[in-house]
DNA sequence: AGGCGCATGTAAGCCGTTACATGATTCC
DNA sequence: GGAATCATGTAACGGCTTACATGCGCCT
């Protein structure tokens, strides 16, 4: 069974073949958004999906000292996704580092407490409005509306980053003026 | 330094004096809601702390074949927390195994990804309904508007809590509808 | 007598980050 | 000529989980 990296990679593989290089790019946006891996976590990554027989290569040219290899999907690789993802998902611990920040936000000055909020805050909005851009792109592409396409799925987990995105916002709005009034 | 996890004892630390024990099962709620530890990761770090000066204990009478400690904050331990809690926080990596299975969703069947989405639908509205108790609890308590106080700001982080599952719960009920309409 | 809760620790191993290492092609 | 981009790998280290290890006091 591979690692949660590695249904992360048969993902972005299924959608389209690509390099390792190109996996570690891609892993910014849109998948960055809620995965994350670098290049030395995906090539080896990458060579045990292969020896399970999950993901294959073909040589292609490109530059650099060894071989370029553009992986793709086996058969039983897209098949082990779509048992994934279907399989029930136990509760997995979360973590968040600005809430942590927060739950011990008693302790600082109210002056540097609304600092603070307001560039976590600012920060939310960057990345709403880089979702929003991104979901804007996908409303008028019609495979995003067929529920067996890769755009759908895309799409929907857009729609559930904005709504998350907004709905911090407004807390941290919320929370600005629950600190600012006495 | 301490570790994220040395911040979040700390902070526990800094509401109440505990021994590791306690420190474990106080990580279930409200402080696991988004952060957690087991108790192997917590002993090691308290001597960590302790050797930092940032905590110190004393010995109780309690159970067990060796000394029951109960671990307070230092002064050092209190600046160190503070002076950390208004730093400018790099925006860190997010992961979220559940957006990342839904990523994945456009290979299962509607029913079974209805299904899927129906259970994590749940999860999360069990999880809401923790949260607005504890807020609720709160609500009442004049020590949480005081913004100098531990309570303030659980109810805040317990706030932004109820906001998001509720914008969560939305997203699903909404997904529901997108897979569930031809 | 047995089970549960209190209480503290260590060890093995996985996951992930940072840093080290190499080298070709393309653009300025 | 130099910098950026493409491209693939390895090594050291820290964080976290799972499992191992021990044993007292209380309740049934």
């Amino acid at each position: 069974m591979p690692s949660l990296l590695g249904y992360a990679l048969l993902g972005l593989l299924a959608r389209r073949p690509s390099t390792g290089y190109d996996l570690a790019r891609r892993m910014d946006r849109p998948v960055g958004y809620f995965w994350t891996a670098r290049h030395s976590q995906i090539y080896p990554e990458l060579a045990r999906l292969e020896s399970s027989a999950l993901v294959e290569h073909v040589d292609i040219d490109g530059a650099g000292p060894r071989q370029t290899k553009r992986y793709s999907p086996t058969a039983a690789g897209l098949r082990a996704l779509a048992d994934w993802v279907i399989t029930d998902p136990e509760p997995q611990p979360e973590r968040d580092v600005e809430v942590l920040r927060l739950w011990s936000l008693w302790t600082a000055e109210p002056a540097q407490a609304a600092a603070l909020v307001t560039t976590i805050r600012q920060r939310h909005l960057n990345r709403l409005a880089a979702y929003e851009a991104e979901l804007a792109e996908l409303q008028d592409d019609p495979t995003a509306r067929d529920r067996g396409h890769p755009n759908f799925a895309s799409r929907i987990t857009l729609e559930g980053g904005v709504r998350a995105r907004r709905a911090t916002v407004e807390w941290l709005t919320w929370l600005l003026d629950e600190i600012g009034s006495p």
